[in-house]
DNA sequence: GCCGTTTTCGGCCCGACTGTTTTCAGTCG
């Protein structure tokens, strides 16, 4: 049974916990089992066949040795010495408690010494009954904190989806911009980096009167509770359950506070210990070489004060960026408005909403210049998909409404179901009469990876597919992604002249940043759709150019970046390589 | 435990806030 990244980086994260959690006396020797995981699970490669092939680990970036000889012993074991050691030493639900707020290693494991609690259910029995506040370092406040955080957890999740983030998020800002002493307030931390789920809302408020800003922040209507407020930092959760952390700073330092309140983390360690081998400083407030002052009003000075190009927000997760930033090499990162067209959209045809000239309409009113109309195929019957007869139909009328509709072109398409076995839910003479084939998992989202990924493999041998759509199937907060062996596939999507969906539905976003940079690296187009099911949701690609962002993607990476002349050739590129080739008839 | 415009050994990001304390450790971002 092969591994995926995701069970090396839980085991190395397990192993940083239990260190914390068994005293361990050296803090850099946890953060080097961190920062590895953080690496491994950007690394849009296959470690397991890294592994296999004897590929050199270092590459990866934080793993030595040690760390490499760990690696190989979880892959051909499922785990290590250390973290079989670690798990028999410290108690089995210590590592659980490190979830709650106010709970670190330190007071984790005092509550084990004293009161050998070892479960969040023991836990909040002994808060409950009022034990807790007579532990050291630990007081009333802490101990009804505690059981408010377990009983919270079981009721709410807590990240929250792009879309269900802006909701909160534009209300409040209006908030704090109308108070009179705030000069500007902006969004930044993970919702800025635009990730593809939150887990809270970082705000920062530039203005000279911290104090009456915080006065009335906190007045706000929909706050449900306030965690903690200080001076100029404050953090509250709002009645959906969403955390927002707020921050006031001064005008001029809004450079610096913004680089600092945008993270990531890991962005800024990177950034601040460049600053250090220059012999400066850099926190929120500035960039210091002694004690002057020598950037901060800007994020581009803060940047180039350490010798860095600014960095766009979706690029800040320390997955080569700064060393990017650093010798000029940064992509040019593609923006919506490069969009030509959409190449995935729903009608009344099948489960959408509007009409096709509704739909024409919306998309022309947002620039683009074409629309791939891919309505549903049959087997897809609660979506009410198309038949040949039904479909064979549309086309006539797409034919019809372009003669009709002038700044924008509707492609003939379809999103067609792949079937168990891999094959397509329509025949082929049938497909071979569309513009475009978009072909998709419905169903059978269980199998067995090797099952899974033949399936798809077969997909993109077939000649009139020309873009896999939403590729793992997953549903952001619901359902996980297939097993697939991404990797395999992505270099036969290269192999065949296949493009990847980047499914741009704010609970899809699917192909992920990471998974999206490696197809890039392989050469392998992206298509940014929005797989909309109504005129609004054409919308969507927003939220899908985000991703595309944060996979480094360039206007060149995105096949809809294209002008429609260019598209052709693109979407039936494996027809005329195989009609070159002799294996279909002309 | 990693890693090198400085270093193969000695560094490793930086500050705010809380709660429990009477000066600070722990936690968090």
């Amino acid at each position: 049974m092969p591994l995926h990244n995701a069970d090396f980086v839980a085991a190395f994260e397990e192993i940083a916990d239990l260190l914390e959690l068994q005293g361990e006396t050296n803090p850099f020797r946890i953060r080097a089992y961190r920062r590895a995981a953080r690496n491994m699970s950007g690394l849009g490669r296959d470690l397991a066949t890294m592994i296999a092939r004897n590929e050199d680990l270092h590459a990866v970036g934080g793993i030595g040795a040690d760390l490499a000889a760990k690696l190989r012993e979880i892959a051909a074991t499922g785990t290590c010495a250390l973290l079989d050691e670690l798990r028999h030493k410290v108690p089995a639900g210590l590592p659980e408690m490190l979830t709650l707020p106010g709970v670190g290693p330190g007071r984790a494991r005092m509550l084990h010494e004293t009161l050998h609690i070892d479960s969040l259910d023991a836990l909040r029995e002994a808060a409950s009954a009022g034990k807790l506040h007579a532990v050291p370092g630990f007081g009333e406040r802490l101990e009804s904190r505690i059981l408010e955080a377990i009983d919270a957890r079981r009721s709410k999740s807590h990240r929250f989806l792009l879309t269900d983030a802006r909701q909160n998020l534009e209300p409040l800002l209006g908030w704090l911009n109308a108070i009179p002493e705030t000069v500007e307030a902006v969004c930044a931390g993970s919702y800025r980096r635009r990730r593809e789920t939150v887990g809270d809302l970082d705000i920062l408020v530039t203005s000279s009167n911290a104090a009456a800003v915080m006065r009335r922040f906190v007045l706000y209507d929909d706050i449900e509770t306030v965690l903690a407020r200080g001076t100029t930092r404050a953090s509250v959760v709002l009645r959906g359950g969403l955390q927002v952390d707020l921050r006031v700073v001064a005008p001029e330092r809004l450079g610096a506070a913004l680089v600092y309140f945008t993270g990531s983390r890991a962005h800024n360690i990177a950034i601040r210990r460049i600053a250090q081998a220059q012999g400066m400083k850099l926190n929120e407030y500035g960039v210091y070489r002694g004690e002057r002052r020598v950037a901060g009003a800007t994020e581009e000075s803060v940047y180039r004060s350490i010798g860095l190009a600014w960095v766009p927000p979706e690029l800040r997760e320390d997955r080569g960026e700064v060393e990017a930033a650093r010798t000029g090499r940064l992509p040019e990162l593609v923006k919506l408005g490069d969009l030509r067209g959409d190449l995935h959209a729903h009608t009344n045809a099948s489960d959408g909403r509007d009409s096709l000239r509704d739909m024409a309409l919306g998309a022309r009113a947002r620039g683009l210049r074409y629309l791939a109309i891919t309505d549903h195929s049959r087997r897809l019957g609660i979506a009410h998909g198309l038949d040949a007869q039904r479909l064979a139909r549309q086309i006539d009328e797409i034919d019809r409404l372009n003669a009709e509709l002038d700044r924008i072109v509707l492609l003939k398409g379809v999103e067609v179901d792949i079937l168990e076995d891999g094959r397509l839910d329509l025949p082929d003479d049938l497909l071979s009469r569309l513009d475009i084939v978009v072909a998709s998992v419905h169903s059978h989202f269980g199998l067995a990876r090797a099952k899974q990924t033949a399936r798809i493999l077969r997909v993109l041998d077939h000649p009139y597919v020309s873009i896999l759509g939403h590729p793992t199937g997953r549903l952001l907060l619901e359902r996980e992604p297939m097993a697939l062996d991404l990797e395999r596939i992505i270099a036969r999507a290269a192999e065949r002249g296949c493009c990847l969906e980047l499914n741009s539905q704010p609970q899809r976003l699917d192909l992920d940043d990471v998974a999206c940079r490696a197809a890039k690296q392989a050469g392998v187009l992206v298509s940014i759709a929005s797989d909309a099911h109504s005129r609004g949701a054409l919308g969507n690609l927003e939220w899908g150019v985000a991703q595309a962002r944060r996979a480094g993607l360039s206007k060149v990476d995105v096949l809809n970046t294209r002008p429609i002349a260019q598209l052709w050739p693109l979407l039936r590129k494996r027809i005329a390589d195989d009609q070159d080739a002799g294996t279909i008839d002309s």
